[in-house]
DNA sequence: CGGCAAGTAAACCGACCGGTATATCTACTC
DNA sequence: GAGTAGATATACCGGTCGGTTTACTTGCCG
């Protein structure tokens, strides 16, 4: 199994069971609402932790944006290469095309509103906040697994055919948030099978 | 000049001066900052105008923001189809892939922070939000326009051609803010005139 | 037994939130 | 010249923002 540069993501391995609850609750909370719109009393009411609590675990609500999405990061990651890796042994074309196989069960189990980590973009503009790091890693790593995915089945162009697939998967992820178009993912899949079929 | 349903759009006519300067800073503010992150004190010291006038004048920052983006909308399709109609004459197939031409000089030109409407909907999840149809309206005429411009080609299946486009363009807006990809809108252009020629 | 980490409860901080109040001034129009 | 629309200035409303503080309790571990 390929997991890219994931040793860039430092989990911090003992969380108490308070930081625990209130990184639970926030997964939600944040992306349900935004990120503005949550405010750390409703973290702490919603977790059953004092801000007390919250502040001697996190320091900030920065840090607890920050790690709402590494960990979220840590999900989707999961599940992209659990689809892709899947028990049956398929070729390289296929293995391709299962990744949109997985943003497509990944958008309706978990990503209604839209990618979490283009959202936060949205509502994060200050580079240095330190959260970007973790905005930045999680779309570096699909562009990389894209292009891991790509080289495998010996297509031209190997870069330029990822980033075309990659800008589908964005596109297919705001489309399919929005509604605008029925079926968007299958449709990018379709897209992505014929630029694919192309470059072999 | 094909406007689409832009007739859904209704603006107001007589915007008195500080009512017109409010809606001036809150383009840069709001597309800058986010809307959570501008407050109606920011707005209004940095319009020169008192928040009684823009209460007078807008009843809400609700509404001010339905009009930030309505604003946004009607400078987003001037370019778009200043680019696409412009004076020399080109076919139909060029005309699908001058969008992306489009695209990359409002990339650079005012949209370095990403789709507006797609920052916005991330902050405003309340599906009775009064900016929603606004952000609906420019995605539907977007994919609208795309419909147009590939009928005219003759390729085949057109809708479902549109909507492998509309997702290029959207990802292309995605991968372009982000910094991920280099090129990104060109990139997306190639491969749009690769699935465009398969059609034809 | 002593110490410490983790937790609760609740008050407090200055600043800002969206929105409203009263009162005054100016400029244009019937 | 009276009326009115648009603007000004300023103070205020209750509530929430992110963040801090003090005081006390609990449970584990050496």
């Amino acid at each position: 199994m390929w997991w890219g540069r994931v040793g860039a993501m430092t989990e911090q391995p003992a969380l108490t069971p308070a930081a625990e609850r209130v990184l639970e609750v926030v997964e939600k909370l944040f992306y349900d609402n935004g990120i503005h719109a949550v405010g750390v009393d409703m973290i702490a009411a919603e977790a059953g932790v004092t801000k007390k609590t919250l502040y001697d675990r996190f320091g900030s609500k920065d840090a607890i944006v920050r790690l709402y999405l590494e960990r979220r990061d840590v999900r989707w990651r999961a599940h992209v290469t659990g689809v892709v890796e899947q028990s049956g042994r398929f070729g390289p074309r296929r293995r391709v095309l299962l990744m949109f196989d997985a943003l497509e069960s990944w958008m309706a189990a978990e990503n209604p509103r839209g990618c979490a980590f283009v959202n936060a973009l949205a509502e994060l503009p200050d580079p240095d906040h330190p959260a970007r790091p973790a905005i930045a890693g999680e779309k570096q790593w699909v562009l990389d697994y894209l292009r891991q995915l790509v080289r495998d089945t010996g297509a031209r162009n190997p870069r330029k055919l990822a980033a075309s697939l990659f800008m589908l998967f964005e596109g297919a992820t705001v489309a399919a948030s929005l509604d605008v178009v029925a079926g968007a993912v299958a449709g990018a899949r379709d897209a992505a099978r014929q630029l694919l079929d192309a470059a072999l």
